[in-house]
DNA sequence: AGCACGCCGACT
DNA sequence: GTCGGCGTGCTC
């Protein structure tokens, strides 16, 4: 009898369960599928099918939720990701198939029949809930599960239904999305019939049927029913009516949902390449061809010409019968890159990134599956694209953190698994920056992959602006305390006097807009998590950045009851007030992840500013990445150095990157450019290798302060974070893993820090202590840890303290 | 989710 | 020394 090992989507599974296969089920490795588990019905992925099973297998498989199916390939990656960060099984495989495809079994309670002829005494909460089902029909599991009081409230559920006025009922949801078909009507006589038809009907009561005809003549093909609606005001009625005379024929068909990438359709022809480009495109072939090495870490700063080598490496992959991955940070950021490939590659560009609905990814994944595309553009998911033979997987933008899962499991890192995908199909990793990743640089330098550079900026825009750094603790000792040091304020009114743009960029990682009591010294924070609350003066509101939580800004201080309330720290909005302030005729624009993405998008605001009516811009880590303002002439940087202070190890990279960024964005246009840093820290080597727009000067300190703290390259860290809603259970917990770990690390090079309190100590009600182990491979000792719920493995983690 | 089990605090 | 509540582990 045939078993299957199934990856159950259970809590902490990283081994499969078996099942009998049911005779009636052709069951094989990579099905998705329903399994009984426990007392419920749960997800599972078939890893593998074999005659015997080391577990005796009591249950059977009960049925196939999709007809997608998993590769081997597709299985071993995901059995790299869960072995790799430490991830369930079923996560890393779950990513392979299409959102919402199978969506999981929901349990719900409804009254039983019995319960509506009078009820037994029932206890006031027991009431409650009686009440609540009857009123809303029923109610789902989760939602009893939610919130503070779960488990009474699932408690007394589980009593209701023992005593069988509560019926419990489970059912499979249905996929949250599916194809899209419509009705296209056509003509079924010949073209001269249907005209004389259609002129018989003029001026009788059959006015729409008679427009039909007329429309579907015009056109000379088929419309669907609802252009004809639209166009004719005809109803399915109308069209029965044309079919029982039969005039016109209906046929169902397949409509595909349009993406950004579908709707660019014109072809461009490619440019001609620079001398630089050029000779960075023939060491990537010759190389490519002999097939070693096989990752490229193509380095050139913004306005480089990186993206034409990418499409040119595209365009190679596509001629050698095999598709290309192309990775974003951010989708929202890209659409100028998804535009270029889909103009280079018409009606073979598929799009994947989360903000798509529900009905355009499954039409994505459906036309990938189906060999209809060559190029899969997207966020750090369309990794999993289901494509026959990937033979490029580029990442743009290579050294954003936006590649790493940091949410849920599995907490993979983009870069690494394509690396690994590369590996074993022998396909090219293309890793593109203007400021690599140290890691990736250094990954170079050493040989394992190899280096192509792209020097200068294309075209007839200038070099890189020169930038000038403000050290604002001069400022203060000479009595400006001012937002604006002298410098940025005087090249802010050169720039406006010559009616050209000003972009002021705010670092606001590390900083918040807090509440604090002049009396008492008292901050206002969140009641459930250790951080100070943000204040959004606009809405008059304090706002958690963590959960969430808000209210209105308080009167008085909560502690003391004092009045007198200051508020600390600069958003977008105080620069915003600050420039109208200092120039009252200034058209003046906020631009971050406050104003919805459709109002900076496409529409006003992103015209406002292209079309120059807009003087001042001033935004967040937004406006120093993807976007283009060519009429911006000088940038000025508010605070440069504030997320150096974050406790992370990664935190002066993550600053080099922004400021290069942002520097990057003045004279993109045909103008020369300048830039303004300010910064308390001049002399820090972040600010003065991002001033010079030196990258390998930033590289040298970066790696000796890497060095010094035995920080990655030079170890692999592993972050362990424990939450707990009870402090000293918390501690007790840490405790008891770091000892098992100590037992386990004696003749290994690991060191293990901790338990120490997370950045955020309190987060959402919970406590939160970390152990971070680090070392060569520290993976492999904790792969066999066991670990209590509550516990989150991290491997590779974004930031650390 | 639901059930068995065991730890820890409170009380006779 | 015992009781009982609740938190935690397990489900092929």
């Amino acid at each position: 009898m045939p078993y299957a090992e199934v990856a159950v989507d259970a809590p902490a599974g990283r081994s499969p369960y078996s099942y009998v296969v049911p005779p009636e089920l052709d069951l094989g490795p990579g099905h998705l599928v329903l399994v009984p588990f426990g007392p419920r019905t749960a997800r599972g992925v078939v890893v593998d099918v074999a005659s015997s099973s080391a577990h005796e297998a009591t249950r059977a498989v009960l049925s196939v939720a999709s007809d997608y199916r998993l590769s081997r390939e597709q299985l071993d990656i995901g059995a790299f990701v869960s072995r790799t960060y430490l991830s369930p099984l079923y996560p890393a495989l779950a990513v392979f198939f299409p959102p919402g495809i199978a969506p999981e079994p929901e349990v719900s309670f409804s009254l039983a029949p019995s319960s509506f002829s009078p009820l037994p005494s029932l206890s006031a909460e027991e009431d409650e809930l009686v009440r609540r089902i009857r009123d809303e029909g029923q109610v789902h599991l989760r939602q009893l599960a939610r919130g503070s009081g779960a488990t009474s409230r699932l408690q007394t559920v589980a009593s209701l239904v023992e005593r069988g006025l509560v019926v419990r009922s489970e059912k499979t949801r249905r996929p949250s999305a599916k194809a899209r078909t419509e009705v296209f009507v056509s003509l079924s006589v010949d073209a001269l019939e249907a005209r004389r038809v259609a002129d018989s009907l003029a001026g009788t009561r059959a006015k729409r049927q008679c427009s039909v005809l007329e429309q579907l003549l015009t056109r000379n093909g088929p419309a669907s029913l609802g252009e004809l609606r639209r166009e004719c005001g005809a109803t399915t009625a109308t069209v029965a009516a044309l079919k029982a005379r039969r005039l016109v024929g209906v046929a169902e068909r397949r409509v595909w949902r349009e993406t950004i990438a579908s709707r660019t359709a014109e072809l461009a022809q490619a440019p001609t390449l620079t001398a630089s480009q050029l000779a960075a495109w023939e060491q990537m072939t010759r190389h490519w061809d002999e097939g070693n090495p096989a990752e490229f870490v193509l380095f050139g700063v913004t306005g480089s010409g990186k993206t034409e080598l990418y499409l040119r490496a595209a365009r190679h992959t596509v001629e050698l019968g095999r598709q290309v991955i192309c990775l974003v940070p951010e989708i929202a950021l890209a659409s100028q890159t998804v535009e270029r490939f889909a103009a280079r590659f018409p009606g073979r560009v598929a799009v994947l990134h989360s903000g798509l609905t529900a009905g355009q990814s499954f039409d994505e994944w459906e036309r990938v599956r189906r060999g209809g595309c060559d190029v899969v553009v997207g966020a750090r998911s369309a990794l999993f694209a289901p494509l026959e033979r990937p033979g490029l997987f580029i990442l743009d933008e290579e050294h954003d953190w936006a590649y790493k899962q940091d949410d849920t499991s599995p907490r993979y890192h983009a870069r690494t698994v394509a690396r690994e995908f590369a590996r074993r199909c022998g396909a090219v990793l293309l890793l593109g920056s203007a400021t690599p990743d140290v890691e990736t640089f250094q990954r170079a330098e050493s040989g394992t992959s190899r280096l192509l550079e792209l020097p200068s900026r294309v075209g007839d825009s200038p070099g890189l602006p020169p930038v000038e750094v403000v050290d604002m603790r001069e400022e203060l000792k000479r009595g400006n305390a001012n937002l604006f040091s002298t410098a940025l304020a005087r090249g802010m009114a050169e720039a406006l006097g010559r009616h050209e743009q000003v972009l002021l960029f705010l670092n606001r990682r590390g900083t918040a807009t807090m509440v604090q009591c002049r009396r008492c010294g008292h901050v206002i924070s969140c009641p459930r998590c250790s951080v100070a609350l943000a204040h959004h003066g606009a809405r008059g509101r304090v706002v958690c950045h963590r959960c969430g939580y808000s209210a209105p800004v308080p009167e008085r201080c909560p502690v003391c009851r004092s009045d007198r309330l200051r508020f600390l720290g600069v958003g977008t909005q105080g620069v915003v007030d600050e420039v109208q302030a200092v120039y009252p005729g200034a058209r003046v624009v906020r631009w971050d992840s406050d104003v919805p993405a459709r109002v900076r998008g496409g529409s006003s605001l992103g015209d406002a500013v292209h079309g120059g009516d807009v003087d001042v811009i001033v935004g967040t880590q937004m406006i120093a990445k993807g976007f283009d303002f060519p009429g911006v002439t000088l940038v000025g940087v508010v605070n440069a150095d504030v997320g150096l202070n974050v406790p992370d190890f990664r935190s002066g990279e993550r600053v080099f990157q922004l400021l290069c960024q942002a520097a990057g964005r003045a004279g993109r246009g045909i103008r020369p450019g300048k830039v303004v840093v300010q910064s308390y820290q001049p002399d820090h080597y972040v600010v003065r290798s991002a001033a010079a727009h030196d990258y390998r000067a930033f590289y040298a300190d970066e790696m000796r302060y890497r060095a010094e703290g035995y920080f990655p390259p030079f170890s692999s860290v592993v972050q362990l974070v424990y939450s707990h809603s009870d402090e000293r259970r918390c501690r007790r917990e840490a405790e008891r893993v770091l000892a098992a770990l100590d037992a386990r690390i004696h003749g290994t090079d690991l060191r293990i820090t901790g338990p120490s309190p997370a950045y955020v100590w309190r987060l959402r009600g919970r406590y939160r202590l970390q152990l971070t182990v680090r070392g060569a491979r520290p993976s492999d000792v904790l792969a066999d840890l066991a670990l209590p719920s509550g516990w989150v493995v991290d491997v590779d983690p974004a930031g650390i303290a």
